[in-house]
DNA sequence: ATGAAAGCGCTAACAG
DNA sequence: CTGTTAGCGCTTTCAT
């Protein structure tokens, strides 16, 4: 790189690296002709100030990292998306670290970040997460973190997420409405704080529509996809199968179509389903989905505004609270 | 953050620093004891070396970019999980850069690597890039670059790229082999080489069966996906409209089933279609999508390891070559 | 095999 | 207002 540094700037203006410094930061202290001319000669010379360095001394590195369980999926590429546009705003940036649903990358990755890589941390946790020493850790060391979506309740910062129970709520009893006899749900990871409050929001329902529950109706679907679709057609075939379906996973409604058409499953006739679903595509499903549409965009940009409020006053955490943002339910031929 | 450091480390062992670098590194001027006291002490008192000293001093980071035109898109997304899989891999870190389509998104973003900040860039450029200075520039400053999918011909470095006149030649022929009178061909950023290629893998697909072109076969829809539906909706609603289309963006394929809904069209009946995608609902879609899938994540391995390559022995700059990975032809529905 | 010391490029006290 | 200086934490000659 041999790029040009404060000390050239400085010898070829006969000025001091600390006066080239401060009128490059735009310090009050310094005339503003010496400004101009500092900031005219870095422009001529291009000069590009070396960011290692400054974080080494300022122990701050602009950049913050984002955790996520995988990005193969439309509700993480959104909130990146919505993560993105304001850290720009803010020259921040941005690592993307995959944790593939697995705790013990999880571990590594924060680990890491004791080093001080990043000034904060935005989360959504892995499938296998349960207990959070690794987050009580990172966060007792003064690391800023911001959960979105998969959140763990028992760390004392902001998390950012949508109505699970609520919509998982309005989902089922849609599907009540629409005179389901047997409705079930697909889940994944039964430790996330998602599949739980979706599966509170649909047993709710149940119940207040005096519709009997047993531990049957839930089906827990491996992380595996190939696995999953044995596990969902395994509860297709059952005799006294589904006539309702939530899919509380993106992935999970994909399945469950495929699964369908290979039993000649009709899918409002036989079965109605709804998925927590972003997918672009879902109106021009065959049939068209009806979705529970995330504000995954939206998300994204809270947790990341969230992250940066604390990041401006120095050293100040998140605020422990919680930003709920609505879900759409998006109604489609899939619920007939 | 206040960490413990290699100076507090020396001094418990009472040991200098240098030795205690050394023995963290696996130096073999450090005995073996030495060592193992050494690395004993670092994992009992959880040291976590600061990564921006190092990065300082040894003017390397450990870190790379990856620069793209969007994220929510199949095909990026499972590209970054390509390039994710080696850096983890290579221990390196993985910065996101989103240009969304602007060029003068692209050129700020390069423009900052001259910093320093990554040891390698992977891009995908922009649909407005047609110029390539700020990338020579950069090229120019010794920064290994790889291209992958969108790439430039002209900077002599790798570039990793589907076979884009060939399958554009075979979806071509496909359709018209389907009886198609009439293909069309839908694009954006005309300036792109995947556009160029796919456009004239189209052409010559005509020719060689001698049917005639003209450019309004040719739609070249605008960013904005608002706008490109009313392009895509124009051009179906002319009476002379096309019986096969060729949607060569994976976003168009979409709108284009829309536009034929609202217009009534029936596919594959009306209008046969193919497209450029990697959506993982396309065989469930109404109808299920006949499309060219392309090696998305493979592109990303392949991207990543060509830079690896270059990163690995110091300062060599990536081979002048072009990687091709196939893509597939996967026959559904929407061709008839 | 270990230590001493210089310095990566920048910032922040402190002086003047 | 500008200059001087002392590091940030680590790596790397060069001595010993």
């Amino acid at each position: 790189m041999s790029n040009i540094n404060i000390r050239a700037l400085a010898k070829e203006l006969g000025l001091s690296v600390g006066t080239v410094s401060k009128a490059l930061r735009d310090s009050h202290e310094i005339s503003a002709g010496t400004k101009q001319k500092v900031q005219d000669l870095a422009r001529k010379l291009n000069y590009i100030p070396n960011p290692y360095a400054s974080s080494l001394r300022r122990r701050k590195s602009k950049t913050i990292a984002v955790v996520l369980p995988e990005i193969a999926n439309s509700f993480f590429s959104l909130a990146i998306d919505g993560i993105e546009a304001v850290a720009v705003e803010k020259g921040y940036h941005v690592l993307i670290y995959l944790t593939h649903e697995s705790l013990l990358k999880e571990e590594a990755i924060l680990q890491d970040f004791q080093s001080g890589r990043v000034d904060g941390v935005l989360i959504s946790l892995s499938g296998q997460t349960t207990g959070t020493g690794h987050i009580r850790d990172l966060y007792a060391k003064d690391m800023p973190i911001v959960f979105f979506d998969r959140v763990c309740e028992d760390v004392e910062t902001t998390k950012v997420i949508t109505d699970d129970f609520e919509s998982a709520y309005k989902a089922t009893q849609y599907l009540i409405g629409k005179n389901c006899k047997r409705v079930g749900f697909l889940g994944m990871s039964p430790g996330l704080s998602i599949t739980i409050k979706r599966m509170e929001g649909y047993k709710k329902a149940l119940s207040d529509h005096q519709y009997a529950f047993n531990s049957s109706d839930i089906i827990l679907c491996p992380e595996d996809p190939e696995k999953s679709y044995t596990t969902i057609r395994n509860a297709l075939e059952r005799k006294d199968r589904f006539d309702g379906i939530i899919a509380s996973i993106e992935r999970l409604s994909i399945t469950t179509y495929l699964v369908c058409r290979e039993l000649q499953l009709s899918i409002p006739g036989d079965v109605k389903i709804v998925g927590f679903s972003n997918l672009s595509s879902a109106a021009i499903l065959n049939p068209s989905l009806t979705t529970i549409t995330q504000p995954a965009f939206e998300m994204g940009k809270a947790a990341a505004s969230a992250l940066f409020k604390a990041l401006k006053r120095e050293s100040a955490m998140p605020a422990n609270e919680c930003i709920i943002i609505p879900s759409t339910l998006m109604v489609r031929d899939s619920t007939g």
